[in-house]
DNA sequence: GTCTATATGAAGATAGAC
DNA sequence: GTCTATCTTCATATAGAC
């Protein structure tokens, strides 16, 4: 048997939410992406579930427990590509396990990456809660590796900012995913192989 | 004598501004940068400025009026770029002159980038103001030219995703600007020349 | 788990004096 | 160009019943 991975490791995965929560969390995700956070009221939330605001309460104690809700819930999904680039024996493979995965992610939920990755409220979030942070920090780690000179750093600064940006961009919005990916794939390891 | 441009290709950079005016939208995009736009009220501006909502008032009849002239500002700083690239000859010229200009741009102005590229509320000024959608179109014409078909727009997408993004990211933030704008032009050209 | 009703404050916006 | 005072609407959040 496979010794279960460490605590801190499964933190968000492990995160059990009730049938109410999970349609709080869908609406919330889906009118942050259209009017990001600070734009996005619980009335807002509350209309597109179709409950009252109380009932919206009654879930969540306060709005900032939505955010990093659905903060968690998002990040659950970059954590298990994580793992499995991390399980990877040579360095190389990781990275590139790492980038494939991550572009897939990002084109299947492209709708809503950008809700994740520029909201102020959302960055604010992820820089000032360690979990959140502990996360970002591997995934950082992983794809510049020891090299953390000013070429190595600005690479992966571009490749994570290239492929969030890009599959929210309007330019690409009627492409097909597949062709996204395909095109986003090619670009990007071009960033990093030449 | 040069002929002066047409009225459409000067708009932006021909609004003057009252010097309280300029306070104003100055306090605004740094408050917008850190908070969103969404995030801004008139308090925070008016307190930024040192003055109260109502003389805020007196200078722009509405929070959206602020929102648009902050979006006027930094915009009129990339029609001058265009319009220097589009009186090059050569269309590579045109995109590689586009390019450098863009980044410097970038780069000197990172703190506020986010503010534009990125909010909801700025994104749906962009696509729904004439007057700045005819800008755009102009910048995305001269990035994919002719050229419309799948490959050339995902590398336009992912070049101005990726500038836009790259200089916000947290990554890079120590960086000094020359350094970062070095790489940064590096690796752009690498995305459309190979 | 959901509701109605309500408290409290802050938002956008205006009136009118200096 | 700026102020104080005010209006209205909407925000977050809570109380208590079903």
């Amino acid at each position: 048997m496979a010794s279960a991975p460490p605590a801190a490791l499964r933190q968000l995965r492990s995160i059990r939410r009730t049938a109410a929560q999970e349609r709080i969390l869908a609406a919330a995700l889906d009118l942050f992406a259209d009017h990001g956070v600070s734009g996005t009221s619980l009335q807002m939330i509350a209309d597109a579930v179709g409950v009252s605001k109380a009932a919206v309460y009654h879930q969540y104690n306060a709005k900032s427990d939505i955010v990093l809700a659905v903060a968690e819930t998002e990040l659950a999904k970059l954590e298990e590509a994580l793992e499995a680039a991390e399980s990877e024996a040579s360095e190389t493979r990781a990275r590139g396990l790492m980038l494939g995965r991550v572009i897939d992610m990002a084109v299947a939920r492209r709708r809503w990456v950008g809700a994740l990755q520029n909201d102020p409220v959302m960055v604010r979030l992820l820089a000032e809660h360690p979990p959140l942070q502990l996360l970002m920090e591997r995934v950082y780690g992983l794809l510049i590796g020891d090299a953390s000179d000013a070429e190595a750093r600005v690479a992966a600064a571009m490749m994570a900012a290239t492929i969030g940006a890009a599959v929210v961009h309007p330019l690409v919005a009627d492409l097909d995913d597949d062709t996204l990916r395909q095109e986003l794939l090619r670009i990007a390891r071009r960033i990093f192989d030449a």
